[in-house]
DNA sequence: AATGAATGAGGCTTCATTCAT
DNA sequence: CATGAATGAAGCCTCATTCAT
């Protein structure tokens, strides 16, 4: 099982149509959507659902897993990028870019998600990290930001848009700009609280929008 | 409110026990809290439940009216204060201090609200604007900053540390004080996208986190 | 209990409320008319209600016999009519009528009904076999029918156009016609079983359409 | 029929077990009958009944078409008989019948039934109109009864009984005779209202005793 | 391996009836 | 006495999950 066994031709098919249509199901309905509908979605039968993912919750997990990954890709390519503060604020611009166009920030509310998303997830504290270390060098972000800081505010920009009937596909753009405006060091007060996990290890207890 | 004739004694009491025990459940379970779990945190009977508040939606939409209502309160106190950037700033907080202890900004999303909240929710706009308004001909915030922004912006505070798993009570002051130092005029960048709802009268169809 | 005690001025007239109340809800919405209605119809509190009627079955049974009660109030009337046959159709013609006003024939399914009413019930056989048996007499009827079956045909009109969805008041008319031609003599065949109840006294257990 | 595909053998058997437990328990029960006793009746469970009939109606519609769809069956035989007169009566005969072995005419009173429904029942208008023509032609009914009439007549019989604690199985035999001799030329009296829908489209409407 | 039928726990809501005010 | 608040059983329906086909 965590090993990946080479899957039929036809089951990768099937698992790949039912990723798909189950992320848009999700994003349509919420964390309500049931799995009879995604099934249909996916034109399979319900059986077929359980057959690849024993519970709601690890299909769930699986799609998580998906978006974290997506994002790491282009972390990592970002980690050699030759300005440091617009690295950063590229990362933050992707994956703000990549929730506005399914929303599934809610799927990590959903039970304890397999230790599979917490190997990613991981994977992607240290990239964020390392983006923030680097602009903090570069004088790109205010001293006292941490790598924590910025993986939790990398939802707000959409977390605020939510609340806009029918916002405009780039409204998130404001907001992200608004907050990266208040990550830099000109014009920074002092923070009245320390960051939540000082020590690296530690960091892994966050959960990760995915 | 609409011709409300004064409750009975142990009526009363129970409506009270019934909306406290109702937010713990939501806070505690999100929006799926279930009514019997709620009627006997309470301690009454289901049935109890279903005189109060006809429909699971009026409860909601009962717990959401108290919340903007308190939040009223203090925003019209606070239209007086002598500095009006520490007076936004001072809303933004007790704004957040209420979700901190229990947050329930799932709620609006719970079906058509009653119009009572729609009522409430407009006087909050008004406030909120004219907060705003102040705030920025005192040169406290920058130009190009709107009430609508800050409407939207309020919940982020929160909504950035409920992704960490214990975290300090305190917490939001950090991310409240990182976003309002990007509301500052001082190293302001231009914002890539117009807020959302220009002419005032519209803002009332944003729906407000509670 | 079962002795008549007086009732005090403004109880009494409750009583007369509920019931009417009581009918016009039955009338309406049928046997699932709901207690809570006919309180509120009647203008009173529900906790009335079941100060006057133990038990909706209690309700429901004070109806029926007020309306038996008012059929044997014209029966006895009739009894003493010059023309026999003209009589017994013309108590079929005010039971029918009566039904027609309000169609409460459903109300005799519900529970046991008290023993008060087999006592008006027992009254009205009575009534009706006279009147049969005079209407027989004089040959106004075929020599083949007897008590029960006029009580039990007696509510047919009224039955048949209630399929009938905006029937005409006065429909019934045209089927207690054609069902009296054939309680004629005139052209009668033989009928293929015999009445229900041969003897007099068990006559009693028929329901009785109220 | 609406594109049903050929049902799994064992969901066809369930759903003929269903078919059958409801009709059972609605005829003991009244319309009041539960689900659940239903699903327990025909041994299976809560939620089989609502994979077959997706509501209470639904499961309704589905009885009432299949009896309605017999009498047809019949009907339809009926109309090459060679004396029209007893055609009729045979058919009333069947009717009555199907209906004394189960009452099941409450049931038509339920919701709006499917478009299903209102198909068949035409279909049976159409039938009975034909065989009240044609005995009336050979002077076998009066020639002021409609096929309205008698599709409203229908019932009576059984209605009659239903009165009867414990009927003898037969006993709708003796009502039936009655009332035919009052639809027979013989001795009949001018009716004192017209037939419901004269116009043989509108018959539509009227309701169809299951 | 895929399908979809079956299951039953659990959700919301209604309502007759009891009981404190 | 009258009122209406409280109760809890029962009803209809949904849905994740299991299992025969």
């Amino acid at each position: 099982m965590t090993s990946t066994r080479p899957l039929r031709a036809d089951a990768a098919r099937n698992r790949r149509l039912l990723l798909a249509a189950a992320a848009d199901e999700f994003a349509e309905r919420g964390l309500d959507a049931s799995v009879a509908d995604i099934a249909r979605r996916a034109g399979v039968g319900k059986g077929t659902v359980f057959r690849h993912f024993p519970t709601k919750d690890d299909l769930i997990a699986a799609i998580v897993l998906d978006r974290i990954d997506a994002l790491n890709t282009v972390g990592e390519r970002l980690l050699e990028a030759a300005d440091p503060g617009a690295a950063l604020l590229e990362f933050l611009t992707v994956a703000a870019h990549q929730r506005q166009q399914r929303d599934l920030s809610f799927l990590q509310e959903a039970g304890e998600l397999a230790p599979e998303v917490t190997r990613v997830r991981t994977r992607m504290f240290h990239i964020v990290q390392t983006l923030v270390d680097r602009a903090r060098e570069h004088g790109a972000v205010r001293a006292d930001v941490t790598g924590e800081d910025i993986i939790l505010l990398m939802c707000a920009p959409n977390h605020v848009t939510s609340y806009v009937p029918d916002a405009p596909p780039d409204l998130w753009r404001r907001y992200l700009s608004i907050i990266f405006d208040g990550l830099r060091p000109e014009g920074a007060h002092p923070l009245p609280h320390p960051p939540p996990a000082a020590s690296a290890g530690s960091s892994t207890r966050l959960s990760t929008p995915p």
